[in-house]
Parts: C-alpha cells; structure tokens; sequence
DNA sequence: AAGTAACA
DNA sequence: AACG
C-alpha cells in the first residue's frame, strides 16, 4: 500500500509516484485520447474562456459554458468520450479503490501563463469519492484554502510524476493553480503541464 | 467566477 | 518579485 509523503489540510501528496518510464508510457496513452477528442478552453458561466486548455476520457467529461458547469456525456463535437487509459486506471486502483473505477478522467493543459483560479470541487453526486490528481510535465504551484472561500491558504510545488488524492476534509476544499514554470520538465518537448483529475461522478 | 485585476 |  502506497502512503502519502506528506499530508496537507487533509490533502494526501504523493511526490514521485510515477517513475520516468511511467510518465512517457502515460504521456503516449493521452496523446491518443487528446487525438480522439480535441482539447478546448471552455467559456466560464461569465463568458471568459478559461486559460487551460481541456478535454476528458471515460463516461463523463467535465464542460463548462453560459448554462454552468456540468458533466457531459460528449465531446462538444458530439462524439463520446475515448476510454480512460489502462495506465492511468491502475493508479486510481492503487491508490484510491479496487472495487469502483472513476467515471471522468479530465485532462487539463497548462500553457505559458495558464492558471486554474480557486474552486471547490462540487459537480459529482457523491462527495464521499475522492478525486486523484496527477501532475505531468512542468511544475505547477498547486494553492489550497479552505472549505468556504478566503482565509489563509498554503501553496506547493506539484512536479511531473506526482499524485494528490483529495478525500474526506480536503474532498470540497477549495484549490487552484497560480503559476506554472514553463519550461521546466522535459517531459512535453514543447513545455506545459498535464494535469489529470479522475472523478467518480454518479 | 474553474475569470481578471489591484493592492499590500 | 512573489505571495495572499
């Protein structure tokens, strides 16, 4: 069994949990699906499209638009969703439950400038799941607050290669991405950070 | 406000 | 300049 190297306001970080080799092996794995299904900025309920750059795998993905923020069934080009790679199954097996796979695998990209304002996670039926982040890629200054919006907060660094699993008090805390260190990791040739959120939706 | 900007 |  895997444990945390350190544990943040109920945030478990796991740094260096996928090896360089595993890194390439799920690099190759989401070029497939980012083929499949294109990535998109999508516009915020105010009209501002966000900076990262997004699409998904599985049942559901994550999209967002004038109507709010929701889970579809679709890509905005009308097909469905690719499958959730196998690499990246096994790691919600190992650290999150053998018995209930997640039914979203939303994968962000981080460009040159890119950030990911703070937010709670509130669009699944049962906050009882908890949702695993993998970072791929240049580094991400990751910021964690609280459960109700202001108060202090406490920022790390996320690398290529790490896991967070937010579950029980750290489940609907608010959380976002300040900064990027484009350039940073060789893993994507042309810069930027992956990230990937898989979420048990319904 | 899953956005942007200003300010301390 | 970086952080909150």
């Amino acid at each position: 069994m895997t444990t945390p190297t350190l544990t943040i306001r109920g945030f478990k970080i796991f740094k260096g949990l996928l090896n360089a080799a595993a890194q390439v092996d799920m690099l190759t794995e989401l070029r497939e699906v980012a083929r499949a299904a294109p990535p998109f900025s999508p516009q915020t309920p105010y009209g501002k499209p966000m900076s990262v750059r997004m699409t998904s795998a599985g049942k559901y993905g994550w999209y967002s638009d004038r109507s709010g923020y929701r889970y579809v069934p679709h890509h905005p080009d009308g097909q469905a969703w690719p499958p959730i790679p196998e690499v990246v199954m096994r790691i919600w097996r190992d650290l999150v439950s053998k018995e209930r796979g997640p039914d979203c695998c939303l994968i962000n990209f981080y460009g040159e400038g890119a950030r990911m304002g703070m937010h709670q996670d509130r669009d699944e039926a049962d906050f009882g799941w908890p949702v695993l982040s993998l970072s791929l890629g240049d580094d991400g200054l990751f910021r964690i607050g609280n459960p109700t919006r202001g108060g202090k907060t406490e920022s790390l660094w996320l690398s290529s290669g790490d896991a967070v699993v937010m579950g029980g008090e750290a489940r609907l805390t608010y959380h976002g991405v300040d900064r990027i260190r484009f350039g940073s990791s060789p893993l994507l040739p042309k810069g930027g950070r992956i990230n990937l959120t898989l979420r048990v939706v319904d």
